[in-house]
This record gives structure tokens, C-alpha cells and sequence, in this order.
DNA sequence: CTTGGCACTCTCTGCGCTAGAGTGCCAAGA
DNA sequence: TCTTGGCACTCTAGCGCAGAGAGTGCCAAG
């Protein structure tokens, strides 16, 4: 490919992008700024279509890029910059102005990228597997139950509530937690996950039953690892001019995301015990005027701790949806509470 | 109302729920099960219309129901069955089936619920408010590093790290946790908040650093309480025939939803230290056909831990989005790290 | 009060037409 | 041999129009 072409095809792509349109010969002679006519362009560009850079829609429109065309612009016809001052200062606000939690860093980055980009950004969190266990926590949350916190390194924090058979003290607990960290702590995630596979097999009857649910405990904890990973911005997908949107839908979602004004209009039905619903616009709250939000709270040992709902256009089967809303809260509660699960 | 024009409503509105179309008075007088002609039908809708349950969105179209309508619908047409008991136990096996963490729990009854319903789920977590302390305890991470963990009764639990001026000896935060539970253990976080605010008030000085900002840190995690609420189906809204939308996009946002074969993709590009762009069916698999995925590893402390990176349309400025994946790998590798930031 | 009849209105769909854009090819020119 | 203007051809997008279909409102008769 000579250079021209390769300039041709370099313009032809920045066209593109930046328009969203097939570009056609003549506005690419134009704007390429080489002293060259339609018709040499054309003959350049078929040549270009034979090598699989671009394509045509249909006969009478321009050219649009494939993806090796975007490869070969990518890898050999642009040159990229490194990140400008200013973006970099935005992003070190956006990412560093925070409590420097962890979990919210990362939160914060893809947040940042996403907008800034407009696309969907995505982080890949930091793997378990890398990282070294610092410290393991058993706290007595009631008779029988009992949380544990596991630490790593890297400040991430892992929670998890477990049941055990026979009630146990705090000192109890205090020991096991020291027998734990004692033995697994500061050791890599990794070895600390095959120590516990080996620990477990040997010596199944004599250890006691919280060392050995906490055993248990950091066997799952590690193999969940292949999940984690966090989203931001799928809704930017929204705005491009390709998936023209329909336009109420776009301003619903951003209200849903923004949460604020659903969190007070959500306060105000915890007040009562029943299923409540907001149909139209008798939320008071414009953006959900076409729409209906369903609620109910949930109580946790007889006490309303929180609400649970749907929300969906007006037009929604009633019949089904309110006791599914209903009865998915009364079920979480006694989930969350203590007494017996009903029978099924 | 009388009566039959109570079912003629009642039965317009299930017809409209199931087909979402407008209604006419032919197909109502047929399927209402009155022996009535249409010009009859007519005649009640008119008025029907005249008091506000329903609407023509033209001449010459069937009617529609009202937000009234929905509301009398719902208020005195139909009786709520409860929750069947097939419905019940996929519920509690969706709720109950997993680690008995509250968090878990919470997410599982919203994703079930939304998807049972097929609606935007949302519910709202347990105020804080209305919870007590149960146990605080500060572990040291690094020197000048200490991680707070805060414990309700209820089973929550809330991290934050906490930077020092002076480091702490793993002694020195114990007795600070000590006398953090000693003072405010087993209080109702209200009570709590109050209580901080008082204290941090009346002795400034004499109290030591990590106590105080663990006070603090309480305080912080108390007021947050506004913005507690997961959200999960948003995507539901997609599929509504209302907001008909591109076939390719809908497929690509459910993809990103489940994250799995993201995450493969992704482990793949963490083994290198570049930014890597995986443009349209590069990736070899098939949903991301039309879109370009760019990605690029971070670091902490000099160790690859993590990816970070957009996703959307081929068509996008790569020269300017390049270089913000770049940077913003490498300033959250910094932000998450313990040297020094970069001078902005 | 109910009903059939009827004129009227509105939307939706398909059709044909045109304008516009762009291509491919060819023959003349440099 | 490459470049260029010319030209016929193709395809899309947009527009207007007509007809079908659905549904209404009103009226007069039962």
C-alpha cells in the first residue's frame, strides 16, 4: 500500500468517525487535501475495498471502515498521544479526592473512564490470588451466628456470616481467630487456599466447628474471584446516534441510576406495612409520570428495616406483579430474621 | 359507575395490559362476555372518558387507560390473589439457597424479583439508623494504614482505611477498638452519631488519633445512609415492546451483564503491560462482533493486579480514548499504591 | 335505554416518483 | 502508465397520495 493510499485511507477513517456516515469519493478528495480528483480517489478506494480495508453499505454510498481497516488505522496510521495535562489533572480529582477505600478507587476510576470516554467502562478488580491474607476476624453476632472478616494486603475486605451449631464465647472466638491467623496469616492468598484443602483432609474430627467453617469460609471466598469485576456507563451505549433510543426511556434509566429522588419517594412508603403503589404521576416526581413503581417494606425480626419493589411502565399485569412484590418482601424478611423459615 | 360499566372498564384495561394496543368497542363488546352491542360499549366509554379512566390517543383509535383508571383498576376491580406457592418457592430457594450474608441476600431477592417480574427491582437497605452497634475493630495494614471495620446487629458491615500520621502499634489499636465498643458498643447508631458529635466537641485535644479518627469515620458512615439502594433489571426496561430497540445492542448489554466470558477476555490481556484493543470480532466472540474492546492492565506497588478498560461501538475516537484507558490504568495503579502521586 | 346505520376521521401501509449521492467503467489526455 | 472528466447506472431517502381498516360520534328507530 503506498503512501497515498494509506493517507486516503487515513482520512477516510477520521471521516468517519467523527461523522458516523459512509464517506464518498468526492468529499474525501476534498477534505484529504491532496490535489487529486474524485475519480483517482475512486480507484484508490476500490483498491482498498479488494484488500478488505473498507466496505460498502449498499452500491451508491461511500465507504465505511471493517475492522481490519480500524486494526491497520490503529496500528500503523495513527499516532498516539500521550494523555494531556488537563485530562490527566480531571482524572487524579476524580479517582484520588475520595476516602481512599479500596473498593471505592476502583469504583471511582471506571466511573471517571466511562464518562470521560462516553463508553461503557469496565475493571477488572484486583485478583485475590495475588494477594497475601493479613488478618482473619470472628465477631459474635447472636446465639448462634458468627461473622467473619477476612483481610488481605491490598486493604480489599471480605465479609461472611456463618452458622454454627453450638454457641461459642467471645473468647472462643477470639482463639480461633488467633489459631487462624497464626497459621494461615500472611501467607499468599493462593497457598493459603491449598493449606486449607490439605489442613481439611487431614484432620477432619478433631479441629472445632468455627475453625473449621472459617476453613471452609476462605475455600469459597477464593473461588468466587472469577466474578469480580465492575461496570459503569452500559447506559452510554444509549447515547450513540446508532441505537436511537426512545427518548422517555433514556431520561428513566438516568433517574433510576441516580437513585436520589427514588430513595426519598421509597421513605415515604416504609412508613405503612402494605404493598403501596405510584401509578403515573402520582409520585409527584415527573420523570416516572408515564410510569408505576411498586413497593413494599420489609421487616427483619418484626422491626420495617427496609422497602423492596419494581418499577415498569403503567402498563404492567397487577395481578401477578403485586403479590410477587408482596411476597418477595415478606420472604426476605424472615431471610434476614431469626425464627423459623415458613414451611413451602 | 354501575355495574357493567365497572366491567366494562375492568375488562378494557386487561385487554389492554395483555396486548398493549388501544381498545376498541367491536373487540370489547366481544370479549367482555356481556350480551351487548358495540355501539352500547360505546356509549358507556364515552363516559368512562368523560370522567378521566380512560383516553383516546386519537379519533379514530380504541381507548387507553388513564393513570385514574389504573388506580381505580387496581383499587376496586381486581382482587390480589396471594403469592402461589410455586412462586413462593422459587423465591425461597433464590433467597435462601445462598450464604446466609445479608448483603447476598438483599442482592438475590432483587435480581429474583426482577426477574420474576420482569421489571426494574429495587430495594432499599436497612436504614442504619434503626440498627445498633455491635463491634468496631481496626486492623493495621501498613505503617501509616489502618483499616476500620464497623459491625451491626443486623449483620452489616462497613470498611473504610484510614490514613495515620503516626504509625500504631497492633496493641495500641487494640485497646483503641477496645474503648471505641466499651463507649458506644451495643448503642443504636443514632444514638451513636449523637453521642460522636457531642464527644468529638468536647475534648479535642487530649484524645488520641486513631480513636479520634475512627469517631470520625462513624460520623461519615452514619450520614451515608441516604444513598444505601441496589437496583438491579434495569435492562428489563429494553425489552419492553414499548421501547423497541436495536437487536445488536440489547444483546451486547445482556453480555455485559453476565461478565463472564468479559472476564475471560479480559485475563487474557492482564498478562502483557499495554493497552490492548480487541477490534470487532478479534476477540472471537461472536456478541462483540461490532464493538472494540481497548483494555489495560494496572498495577499496585509494581504488581500487574487488575485491567481496566471500555467497551463500545467500532467506530470511535481511538486517539483520544487510547490514552485516557492508558492513563487511567497507570493513575489508579498510583492512587491505589503507597509511593508518592505524580505532580499534577 | 339499546341498537343498527352511517358519515366522518385518523392512522397505517404500500406504491410510485424524484432528487441526490455515489459508484464503476471508459476513453481521452498528460 | 497513471490521472481525469464524463456518463450511465444503482441505490436510498423522502415525499405525496390513495386505499384499507379501525373506530368514533351521532341519530333515529325500536
Amino acid at each position: 500500500m503506498d503512501a497515498r493510499a494509506r493517507h486516503l485511507l487515513k482520512s477516510l477513517i477520521e471521516q468517519h468517525i467523527s461523522s458516523g456516515q459512509p464517506v464518498g469519493s468526492r468529499q474525501l478528495a476534498r477534505d484529504a487535501g491532496l490535489a487529486i480528483s474524485p475519480a483517482t480517489v475512486r480507484n484508490v478506494i476500490a483498491d482498498l475495498e479488494d484488500e478488505g480495508y473498507v466496505i460498502s453499505p449498499h452500491t451508491s454510498a461511500g465507504r465505511i471502515p471493517t475492522s481490519s481497516g480500524y486494526r491497520f488505522f490503529v496500528d500503523s496510521l495513527i499516532h498516539v498521544a500521550p494523555l494531556s495535562g488537563s485530562a490527566q489533572r480531571v482524572l487524579l480529582q476524580r479517582i484520588g479526592a475520595r476516602v481512599p477505600d479500596a473498593e471505592e478507587v476502583l469504583h471511582a476510576a471506571t466511573e471517571a473512564l466511562s464518562e470521560m470516554t462516553r463508553m461503557v467502562g469496565f475493571i477488572r478488580v484486583p485478583k485475590r490470588a495475588t494477594q497475601t491474607l493479613r488478618h482473619v476476624d470472628f465477631i459474635a453476632l447472636r446465639e448462634r451466628e458468627v461473622l467473619a472478616i477476612f483481610v488481605t494486603d491490598k486493604g480489599e475486605v471480605e465479609n461472611r456470616l456463618i452458622r454454627v451449631e453450638t454457641p461459642l464465647s467471645a473468647a472462643a472466638l477470639t482463639q480461633a481467630a488467633n489459631r487462624f491467623n497464626a497459621s494461615y496469616g500472611g501467607r499468599p492468598l493462593q497457598e493459603v487456599m491449598a493449606l486449607l484443602d490439605e489442613d481439611l483432609r487431614q484432620s477432619r474430627a478433631e479441629m472445632d466447628h468455627i475453625l473449621r467453617n472459617a476453613m471452609e469460609l476462605g475455600k469459597e471466598m477464593l473461588a468466587a474471584d472469577q466474578e469480580r469485576m465492575l461496570i459503569e456507563g452500559e447506559l452510554q451505549l444509549l447515547d450513540l446516534p446508532d441505537f436511537a433510543v426512545n427518548e422517555r426511556l433514556r431520561e428513566l434509566l438516568s433517574v433510576v441510576r441516580q437513585k436520589r429522588e427514588l430513595v426519598m419517594l421509597l421513605d415515604q412508603s416504609m412508613r405503612g406495612s402494605d404493598v403501596r403503589l405510584f401509578i403515573g404521576g402520582e409520585s409527584g416526581f415527573a420523570p416516572l409520570s408515564d410510569f408505576t413503581l411498586i413497593s413494599a417494606p420489609y421487616q427483619i425480626d418484626g422491626e420495617p428495616v427496609g422497602v423492596i419493589g419494581v418499577l415498569g411502565p403503567m402498563r404492567m399485569p397487577y395481578q401477578d406483579i403485586i403479590p410477587l412484590v408482596d411476597g418477595t418482601a415478606r420472604l426476605l424478611g424472615q431471610a434476614l430474621s431469626h425464627s423459623e423459615m415458613i414451611s413451602s
